[in-house]
This record gives structure tokens, sequence and C-alpha cells, in this order.
DNA sequence: ACCTGTCCGTCATAAAAGTGTCATAATTAT
DNA sequence: ATAATTATGACACTTTTATGACGGACAGGT
């Protein structure tokens, strides 16, 4: 998480609500009141969103959209641009030399995050998810589904994502701590043991088959088709 | 806006003369050189059209034509084949597996974006008004009707495109923010739990087939025939 | 312009489902 | 047999979803 946001934007008092907001939605926000001062932030790890004020002093914004759209670090980087009331034609300027949204000065906090949240979300990287099958087991990431010998199976969020890790990494072992850094996420702070009473939950859940899952006494556990 | 439109094609001079007369007239060219490749593209949100060579090296446009209109997701979306000159014989069948338009290599943009806007007029409104039917539900754009079991329910309009976005989306799990995008439109604001309050109140009024409405914990929610 | 009813978004609160931890039983290795 | 490791049941706590209520926006009619 924290999800850095550059802010380039060269009136203060914007960009100092701009800053309060995003921190308050969890992310980190970079400032710059210039492009050069933008270059500064544009590094690895390059934000995942540029919010790009179109009236700046000495450089037009579709410059600076042209120009980030250019570098290799930059040009995946979706921008957001912020004009001011009635400056139509930048919008379609900007919409063209690749911006991905725009908003118009005045904008409340909601609507600020909403349009970030709604670009994010279209620009992700649409991951393939295709169902997963063994012996008799098919998990269906789509449509979030589970069935066994074709008996559907209600499992909790994280029965899931542990037997969808399980069944997309078969025959290894997995000792707790991998298995909670993989499916619980890193720097989540549980004791290794409640990785035992998910992996009961989950073996109860699918009944008869969860034979496959092994445990390795002294590693971990491991999914394995039966032989 | 931004319509996407996906070429299949892979000679790479004929893919970016296609991008290159797409952009320009205003649509967002997603290149795939192989049907793999395609597929990346084949998620939601899901192209408007396709453009589909079918000279391809390992698969026929013929099958591809077939697998995408088997598709859940792909089968409304129109197809233009683009043939070699002569290959009167792919045409016919290329429009018996459900190809819209076929154009001869070579064309001018005049002629692509025509075909394009054309087949897009065509398209538009039969694929949106066609009625849907499931388990006892039926709803019928036309006359912005619905039925359950033959009795008339009455809906307002946000749980009208709600209904019919889950019925024309069966089987698959849809996130709050997702449903907000299709449902509400790109550019609306609202919380995230209004969802479950339209939800709610769709359940209420389309009575005991609710149970087709699943709520899918730490997902959203899926419409789902029940087995 | 003024009702009037519908529709919709938000909030507060209730209900439900899921999760982490512990104590204890069962199993396995040495 | 003893120690180490894993399985299991119970329970408190947290997170997520369902529900009822309220008020504002809007459309159509008067």
């Amino acid at each position: 998480m924290m999800n850095k946001i550059l802010i380039i934007e060269d009136e203060a008092p914007i960009r100092e609500m701009l800053v309060f907001i995003l921190e308050q939605n969890g992310y980190q926000a970079l400032e710059a009141g210039s492009f050069e001062e933008a270059q500064r932030h544009l590094v690895e790890p390059v934000p995942v969103l540029i919010l790009l004020d179109w009236m700046l002093p000495d450089i037009s914004g579709i410059q600076i959209a042209k120009s980030l759209k250019q570098g290799d670090l930059t040009k995946h980087i979706p921008i957001i641009m912020l004009t001011a009331k009635g400056e139509e034609e930048d919008k379609i300027k900007g919409l063209e030399v690749g911006a991905d949204d725009y908003m118009t000065k005045p904008f409340s906090p909601k609507e600020l995050m909403a349009r970030i949240k709604a670009v994010l979300r279209r620009v992700a990287p649409t991951a393939i998810e295709e169902a997963v099958e063994a012996d008799g087991i098919i998990l269906d990431p789509v449509s979030h589904r589970v069935t066994v010998h074709n008996k559907q199976v209600d499992l909790g969020p994280t029965e899931f994502r542990l037997l969808h890790f399980f069944m997309t990494h078969p025959d290894r072992v997995y000792s707790r701590e991998q298995l909670l850094d993989h499916v619980w996420g890193t720097n989540v702070y549980v004791e290794d043991r409640t990785v035992d009473v998910q992996i009961r939950r989950l073996r109860k859940a699918i009944g008869e088959v969860n034979t496959m899952i092994q445990t390795v006494r002294g590693s971990g556990y491991r999914f394995s088709k039966m032989t």
C-alpha cells in the first residue's frame, strides 16, 4: 500500500488541500510546484498517478503531459488534469495528449477521491483469472465459486484465497510464514498457528478431498493430488 | 468515450496502420498479434468492436470468431474481418460464424472508418435492446418491463439498470466499485455502500427469486441461477 | 410556482459471518 | 515414554453486510 500520488500545481494553497485530502485517504502525496520539481519524484518507485494542473506559469500542461507520455518510466502513469472552469479547449487537448481524466476546479474531496479511484481501477492490469481444477475441485476466481465433485462449497474469504494459492502452487511445501505472506499478505501480524486453524477450516469445508491438503510435519503444508 | 477497438492481426505494419487510423478517429486501439495476446484484452471493459485478420499463422479466423461468439463476455462484440483479395470462400464462412462485416485488403482509412461506424450503428440497438430471461425473470429493455413468473414487478430506474446489468453478466462477481462503474456510470460519485441499499431494494422488489442475487462476502455481488 | 409522489443517497444501527487466539487433545518422532 | 508438533473446539472480537429511516432532488400535474 502507501501508493504515491504526485501533485503538480503551482498554487500552494490548492496543493496543500490536495495533500490533505490524499493523505486522509491513505495515499502518500508528493508535491511539485513546477515541472522541474516534479522530475525529482519521477524516479523509481514512480507514483501511481499524477494530478496535473493545466495552467502552470512557465510550461503548459499539454507539454508536460506529452513529455510524461514519452518517458519510458512515466508513460504508463495515469494523469488527471485539473482545469479552471470553462477551459473546454484544454480538456479536449488534454485527453488527446493522454490525460486519463480531468477535473474542474473547484471540486469536492469526494469527487477527487472517486475520480482517482476510478482512473486507477480503469488502468489497473486486469489479471486474467482462470479457473483452476484439481481432482474434482474446481475453483473459479471470476464467479468466486468452488465446487467439489460438482457440489458447491461455501468458503470464507481467507479460505478461498488459501485454496486458490494452494491450487495454483501445488506439489510444494509452504511454511506457515510463507503462507501468511502469500495468502494473508505481507506485513500482517498474526500468529503462525492461525494458519493451522484456517487449514482445518478449509479441510472441513471441502470434505473428503481434503487429503490433498497435506501436513508436512516440521515444515508446513502442501497441496498435492493424491497418487 | 474512448471506445476500445481490438485489432487481431499478425502483420505488424498493417496493425500499426490500423492503430494509427483508429487513434486519429478517437478510438483507443488495442493490439494483438495472436489469439493468445487478444485474450488479455478480452476482459472488462471489453472492446466495442474487433478487427480480425482472417489469415493468422496458427489459428484460423473462423475458429477465433467461433470462440468469441461463445464467450459470454465477448459474444455481443461485433467483428469485422479483414481478408486478402479473392478469398471469397472465407467471407462466406466468416459471415456464417458471426462476423458482422468484412473488408478486403487493401482499404482506405475512409472505408475502414465508414465500415466501423456502420457496424457499430447497426449493432448498437440490437445488442442493448434484447430481452433477457433467467429462471422466471424476464427483463425487456424495449418496453422497460420486468416480470417474475409472469407477474409484473415495478422497478425504479436504477434498480432496472442494475438488474439488467446482472442478467447480462451472470455468474461473475462484481465489486461495489465495478457495479458503480457499470450501472451508475463512470462519472457519478456515490458511496460504495449505496450499492448495498439498491441491492436490497432490488431484492425486495423481485421477491422470491432474489436468491439469484448473491452476496459474495468480501468481494461484492453475483447474479446467478440457483443450482 | 406549488404540491405530491417517486426515487435515491446517506446514515445509524442491527445482524451475520469470518477470524485470531487460546487451551487442550491427538498424533508423531526420538 | 517423553518431547515436539499438529488438530480441534470454543470463544471473544472484528469486519462486513443488511435493514430501516430520513431528507433532498426531481418530474409531472395542477
